[in-house]
RNA sequence: GGCCCGUUCGUCUAUCGGUUAGGACACAAGAUUUUCAUUCUUGAAAGACGAGUUCGACUCUCGUACGGGCUACCA
């Protein structure tokens, strides 16, 4: 069973917008790909014909893109094993389907829906399964010969596991240890629907990853309960000695209240839940996205993989690369994890902090211009490196700088009464006349001849930078001042200057 | 209701029988600074509860409580 090459697969399907939680899935499935040399397999889901969704299959493919995640075979990307859409295995399960019927593992059940929903309104916890399958419409309570009409005569019918009763069925997970349950809970499930004529998950689940040949299961904890099932299933086709291992990952909560993690807690806390912005194509509906809302990828892959799993030390800050060379499944915690927005909104920032100014000035440029302002790029990366470490998100940098593109049209009035003195038009003016004799406008050359002038005057340093800065900036923030004035330039700087005289007196 | 899984600061978590229970986010205070922000320092903050096992339990076992998931011809 195991020294087998390492393949898993993310196999979503395409109902609609990925969850994050999805993401983080796939993200597990990637690193411990990736860290054992191994195979990552998309492989889409979309036997229920009923949810398909428009577009929701690339756009799956466009989140992982943005996020850097790769996949080495699969949905548009090729590969010895498919093909990777369910919907195109038809003749292979229904291969698989008849192996389990001829070997009575299976049978074949004529039920419609509306009788299951009845028999339910009647019985109390009705359940298909061996207390009251004799009582069905079955190919184990029929006589051969009218099962053999009836479908001859074309009528639907639906094919199930027929479960044992009473039987002790293990699910060895690498996060919880050994599961156990009693085959008697479990019903015999729908393997094979009459709908739409395609399997059910359970399935085509367990014949894709045995002839895909998985070697792990790594999905989330709402599919525990059905993992007897489907241990069930590889014994029942005789697989059970190349079945892959699992692993069953806690759910994101929450970040308040109760239940998991939904596209209206986004909503209402203002964070998103999704990769991407999604349009949904029914209702036209929009749905917010980490890209749009300007996160970084790499901020919200290392948000993400810490989000149930730690490697064991205090680092948090982690590339993409060193997630794979540390992650470890049995380091996974077992309780859900509540989704701390607040947490990634730092993580952005560090990330912000990390990159390079140029890669952050080419992300702020498009910002700058949708406020109809020019910059060269060398400018724009200057004030990168003065001012991005004081924001989350690339946009908010506007709002932190937007003076050095804008002359100040009025000026903070709190600001004004506490920096601007009966004095501050005089002194201010003499500022201007100091800076407007200097040759060299650097910063250094600046800030040496302005110091040497308020020292020879008697001057505060605070009373002028004070006031200087109310000019340039319009309010009481911002970096060192020769730091504005040196970017502003020396006509900027001196018309700012004049213009505070003159509007503040 | 039944079944399964879980439970350490507000949140994410470290600890894998012996620790002053550590870190991070958020929060508070202080310091530095030409303002604001950053930064730095400090602080407050946790083993759900009850039994057992043990020389010793956050760590193992059982029970209770609470939380989560599943219980479809959805995945």
């Amino acid at each position: 069973m195991n020294n087998r090459r390492v393949r898993v697969r993310f196999a979503p399907s395409p109902t609609g917008p990925l969850h994050i939680g999805g993401v983080r899935t796939a993200l597990y499935n990637y690193l411990f790909a990736k860290q054992h040399g191994g195979d990552f397999i998309f492989r889409l889901e979309d036997t229920d014909s009923n949810r398909f969704v428009e577009g929701a299959e690339e756009y799956i493919l466009e989140s992982f893109r943005w996020l850097g995640i790769k996949f080495d075979e699969g949905v548009s990307f090729g590969g010895e094993y498919g093909p990777y859409r369910q919907s195109e295995r038809r003749e292979i399960y229904k291969k698989y389907v008849k192996i389990l019927l001829d070997s009575g593992k299976a049978y074949i059940a004529f039920d419609t829906p509306e009788e299951l929903d009845k028999k339910r309104a009647e019985i109390e916890n009705f359940q298909y399964d061996a207390s009251t399958r004799m009582m069905m419409r079955n190919s184990l309570s029929m006589p051969a010969e009218e099962v053999q009409q009836l479908i001859d005569g074309g009528h639907k019918y639906v094919v199930r596991f027929k479960i044992e009763p009473g039987e002790k069925v293990v699910v060895n997970d690498i996060i919880r240890g050994a599961v156990t349950i009693d085959s008697s809970i479990l019903d015999d499930k729908v393997l094979y629907k009459s709908a739409d004529e395609l399997p059910t998950y359970h399935l085509a689940n367990i014949v894709d990853d045995h002839l895909m040949e998985v070697s792990h299961v790594i999905r989330g904890e709402e599919w525990l309960p059905s993992a007897p099932l489907h241990v069930l299933l590889y014994r029942a086709f005789g697989w059970e000695d190349t079945m892959p291992a699992f692993a069953h990952l806690s759910l994101l909560l929450k970040p308040e209240g109760n239940g998991k993690l939904s596209k209206r807690d986004g909503d209402r806390l203002g964070f998103p839940v999704f990769p991407l912005e999604w349009k949904d194509p029914a209702t036209g509906a929009i749905s917010s996205g980490y890209r749009e809302a300007d996160y970084l990828p790499e901020a919200v892959i290392n948000f993400l993989a810490l989000l149930g799993w730690n490697p064991g030390d205090d680092v948090e800050l982690m590339s993409l690369d060193e997630l794979v060379q540390k992650f470890d499944l049995s380091h996974c915690s077992k309780a859900g994890a509540r989704f701390d927005y607040k947490k990634m909104m730092w993580f952005n920032h560090e990330y912000i902090i990390k990159k390079d100014d140029a890669e952050i000035a080419a992300l702020f440029a498009p910002v700058v211009e949708s406020h109809g302002v020019s910059v060269d790029m060398a400018t724009l990366t200057k004030i990168v490196s003065l001012m991005k470490g004081r924001v989350n998100f690339v946009h908010e940098l506007w709002e932190a700088s937007s003076f050095y593109f804008v002359a100040p049209e009025a000026y903070d009035e709190k600001t004004a009464k506490k920096r601007w003195k009966e004095d501050s038009a005089t002194k201010m003016g003499e500022l201007a006349a100091v800076l407007e004799a200097l040759d060299d406008f650097s910063i250094e050359n600046q800030e040496a001849r302005v110091k040497e002038w308020i020292e020879s005057k008697g001057y505060s340093l605070g009373e002028i930078m004070n006031a200087f800065r109310l000019a340039l900036v319009g309010e009481g923030k911002g970096p060192q001042m020769f730091d504005i004035s040196g970017i502003l330039g020396k006509e900027e700087t001196l018309a700012r200057l004049r213009r505070a005289i003159e509007v503040l007196g």
